[in-house]
DNA sequence: TCTAATTTCGAAGGAGTGTTCGGTTTTCGG
DNA sequence: CCGAAAACCGAACACTCCTTCGAAATTAGA
């Protein structure tokens, strides 16, 4: 299974990384509507525009999609979660700054959020997924952190700090399922909302 | 597509129900590991002992089994937390044991709750889960009406009463995901962990 | 014990799937 | 404008899967 050749003309290089990230997308969307394996590749050819063989040139299968939208995702967020943290601001302004970025994210790429809660099963199970997985568990680090920090210098307190950090998960990855676009709030009051009920303001 | 037959002998009525019981719990399980798409009826044969030609005297079709599953799982949560509400207790009162029995709920029946996580977009979308749906939002409105009221008699204070709800929400459907039985803490303490989060206590 | 209802079996059918591959069209670089 | 690289097509293939069905085995009740 050789991986389908990205190109060496260099002004075809751009063409082809847009056209992934738009098959990407696109399967995404109709990932998140019908779910993974309610979505054939016939359906993804409507979708694209694309025929089958088409397709292949710039997926190396299915499966390899549900990788390409998680990385997709949680790449850039955990990039930006890492800036967060890299500069130095009290606790509770870097748990807001991370919360609002995370909400955001979250709400922007929402079908690919569903996609990843979707198929989590799957992401924790099988081995090919571990990059997944590990970017998810660093993630998750960044926030417990943060949190015991606020802890431990008295800024933010709780009942039980592992608990809070699973009942923010929980919010926020559950957003997607009920967040439309143009909705009563807006990303960043959902993230003020989150925090103040996180920290008992 | 007639339903299979349900017997009239009465000995052999609690057993063709115990039997199929035993096969939605299966088949709960295996859905709960693999997802649905992923678990072939094969899988089912061989979990269960029964041959193909046998599992199809207990339900209609593999898509029965899902609807099946979520039903085993609504059903009586929704009844026992329309017993709640029904006794007059404070509002704070009836959401700790409205939160307690939901929790128990779900860590009790987790496997049921990952396939109804995992299945959602198809729940929602198509004609069929009418019923499965209307559960769901029977049991959010049960505990928006006991936030309302404790909003009300000023025993409860939300900056925003809806998003409280979404995070509660959030909180108990994603604690499926991280719980595991005989963990460090109970269904109880974590139905009172979430009550303090969102009560802001 | 006899029989009719019930349960179970397992091979066969039929539809749908993801992927491959040879060939054609389009595009860029010189 | 030419030639090679890239993009794209779509029919064919190999598979897996859900479901059906006639027959065999088991059971309950008289």
């Amino acid at each position: 299974m050789p991986l389908p050749s990205p190109p060496t003309r260099p002004a075809l290089r751009a063409r082809y990384e847009g056209r992934r990230r738009e098959v990407i997308d696109t399967a995404a969307r109709l990932f998140a509507e019908r779910g993974y394996d309610g979505t054939s590749i016939s359906d993804l050819t409507s979708a694209t525009g694309l025929a089958a063989g088409g397709l292949y040139h710039y997926i190396e299968g299915k499966d390899d999609l549900l990788i390409a939208i998680c990385d997709e995702l949680l790449e850039p967020l955990l990039e930006r979660a890492r800036e967060i943290v890299a500069a130095e601001a009290a606790p509770v302004t870097q748990l807001r700054e991370l919360v609002t970025a995370w909400v955001e994210h979250v709400v922007a790429h929402r079908h690919h959020m569903l996609v990843f809660t979707q198929e989590r099963q799957a992401i924790e199970r099988q081995a090919r997924w571990r990059r997944v997985r590990s970017q998810r568990k660093a993630f998750e680090k960044i926030l417990d952190d943060v949190l015991a920090r606020g802890e431990a210098d008295r800024s933010m307190t709780f009942a039980d700090r592992r608990l809070s950090l699973l009942a923010l998960l929980g919010m926020v990855n559950y957003t997607p399922q009920w967040v439309r676009p143009g909705g009563r709030l807006s990303a960043a009051e959902i993230a003020d909302g989150y925090c103040a009920i996180v920290l008992g303001a």
